[in-house]
DNA sequence: AGGTTAAAATTAGCTAGCTAACTAAAAATA
DNA sequence: TATTTTTAGTTAGCTAGCTAATTTTAACCT
């Protein structure tokens, strides 16, 4: 199915994306769409963020947060409140339905976390993520000519 | 940045949002848009494919792909005809502006593909080419329990 | 203090991707 | 042959992500 010349990102796009359909699939019957499991795993590791911290957390753009928050408050999951000391600042909870969840979505990623480096031994987890950083930082730094 | 705790999978997540948007800077002239690149390279391989055959190819579904054509069709890259055998199948040909932009957006593909994995041995390649299948693996044989 | 600049969030408008429901044409079958 | 089933593509309606422009509030600076 992949040939041997096939481009590496490629096939990493695509077990990207088998990767969130597992996870959707799992947090089904909790109202919670494909983009907002990594909200919902940051909020509940430190709940009343402003929307700026949370969408730099997530490396997303700020624009794309207010849509998305918009849509989670209407379901329920969340709710939003203006910062006592700078009327700027938009600070996100979770609701207890958001912090159902959250639990939720932590389990179902846990899981398919485990499925998805099955087989691979510590070191060669640990050779990945090394790998991984080491494409992160070849594109990071890269300036255009 | 990345705690070592961090999931393995968003810093690849991550890693890919840089390579996308390191191609589409490079063919920011060619009215090309995020998702068309593997279309056209897929097209420049072989021309006059069917939608659904594009689709499996690129892993999309095929209503993804009859919108992202109409668009393409409009902007002059590609064209579509009927096949002759088979009146239900649509045939999608790049266009002279779709050939030159194909070529462009191999050039920029090959470009960044070499930055991503600068400094890798290609043994590394190599192994890093088995992990990602080997997650592949895990995660398409998964039937839900 | 008053005017300017910077920061947080929103809005508008786009592309990409999905599912579900539909149409039309071909293939299979009774 | 007539009916049913399958297949290719489209349409509608949704979420996710982006950029660019706007608004509101805080901070800065002379």
């Amino acid at each position: 199915m992949f040939s041997s010349n096939e481009k590496l990102t490629r096939l990493m796009r695509h077990v990207l994306k088998l990767h969130r359909s597992h996870v959707d699939r799992l947090i089904r019957d909790y109202d919670v769409y494909p983009g907002q499991p990594p909200l919902l795993m940051r909020l509940s590791q430190q709940d009343g963020q402003s929307q700026r911290e949370l969408a730099a957390g997530m490396l997303v753009k700020p624009a794309t947060l207010t849509v998305m928050l918009g849509r989670m408050e209407k379901t329920g999951l969340v709710s939003r409140a203006p910062d006592d000391r700078d009327q700027r600042v938009t600070r996100v909870y979770l609701t207890d339905k958001g912090r159902i969840a959250a639990e939720a979505v932590m389990r179902a990623i846990e899981e398919v976390e485990a499925r998805c480096f099955e087989g691979f031994l510590p070191e060669e987890r640990l050779l990945l993520r090394r790998f991984v950083l080491q494409m992160h930082d070849n594109l990071s730094e890269w300036k255009p000519d």
